[in-house]
DNA sequence: AGAAAAAAGTTGCAAATGCAACATTGATTT
DNA sequence: AAATCAATGTTGCATTTGCAACTTTTTTCT
């Protein structure tokens, strides 16, 4: 499958030809939306990078999914089933783009450009969120921390397309996103290192098996 | 958002207008497709149920995702990351379309009718993927058995929109979709029983709390 | 209807994980 | 440059979970 979705390009169209379209930019640690008040909306993150992450009543905290660049996000892609707070938080400055999701297939189609163009793109779009969703899905149904942490090294090398890479969480992230304990993590990741499986230096990783 | 696809009707065009389109049928517990075998196919369960499952090195079985009528299925979804085998089993006899996800945008789409209309449904069906992937994310990021039990279930209540529901799994499966052992998910449901939060009477639940 | 297989239910014990409370290092702010 | 705050790293202990080995009940097959 390959994407030749290009958001620049688009972006550049939308700014002269579409009004429905905000662009809002964000400072680090910022709230940029809120998965309970807003219904219906569908972000772009143009640029730099956030966290959607959810309170629970312990007040523990996961992150629920981490956008990049390019990444799309909102409430259209989840149903609320709990009361817990769901947020996106900016983890640097972002550039967010907004809009409204009904847009897309129902009045912009015929009239504007942009919207045009980005419904042709949409299932591409769509369709790179589900496989990171699926990834995610396959790490948190590993059933010891150690696998996870395993599971995630390779996926990174694999992207990477190298035995070392850095990892883009702080290990205080890393273990909201792959929901364990921090500490418990913590010696995990010890004993990944004592036995020869990685080796650590900053935030960069190396993997020494197979 | 409202999701107007109708499958049916789809279908219907497609079996006198499209022949680049497979429709198989498979008895219970035959192998719909594996996801390393082949790639780029895209399915669409037109009847039955299935489950995705992946068998990992200790011999465990997850059930990664579960299937039922008018779900899209399939290896555009997913990007192995894994040597683990992914299978796609049929629970029941099944109906199944299968097609290459990449005529989609190309070569059909100004061809044959079938193809032009899924075109266009495509984000909705992809997206309702979404907000059941995010669903299930939210559930496998719970701390504990007991609050995954309680998340699915609450999740299953509202869906049914009622106390009582009755549970689209056997026990064994659902240990398996948690991403729990078995035994240890009886014994928290074995509690949650005797602390008055649930009912259960063969495979139908009831909350009591809240 | 009877046999066989699968699912449900139970339990003791070992291992993994979470929790809490720290010390240490590194980064950011004034 | 010092002070403050965030992230990393460590440990003991309690709790939860997984594992293994069963029995009982329900479903499926011939």
């Amino acid at each position: 499958m390959d994407i030749n979705f290009n958001i620049e390009e688009l972006i550049k169209k939308f700014e002269n030809s579409c009004h429905r379209v905000q662009k809002k930019i964000f400072a680090k640690n910022e709230v940029i939306t809120s998965y309970i008040k807003k219904r219906n909306q569908f972000c772009i993150l143009i640029n730099g990078n956030a966290d959607l992450v959810r309170y629970d009543l312990n007040g523990n905290r996961t992150i629920v999914e981490h956008f990049s660049t390019n990444d799309v996000f909102g409430e259209v892609f989840y149903t609320i089933t709990t009361n817990n707070e769901l947020l996106v938080e900016a983890r640097e400055k972002c550039e967010v783009l907004f809009y409204c999701y009904n847009d897309i297939h129902t009045k912009c189609r015929t009239t504007c450009k942009f919207h045009q163009e980005l419904a042709e793109d949409l299932p591409e779009l769509i369709l790179s969120k589900v496989t990171d969703l699926n990834m995610r899905i396959e790490l948190l149904t590993k059933r010891s921390t150690r696998d996870k942490l395993i599971g995630y090294f390779t996926m990174l090398s694999t992207r990477s397309l190298s035995k070392t890479f850095s990892l883009p969480f702080s290990l205080t992230d890393l273990a909201d996103y792959l929901s364990v304990d921090r500490s418990a993590m913590m010696r995990e990741l010890k004993l990944l290192k004592e036995e020869g499986f990685i080796e650590k230096n900053g935030n960069k990783i190396t993997l020494l098996y197979k």
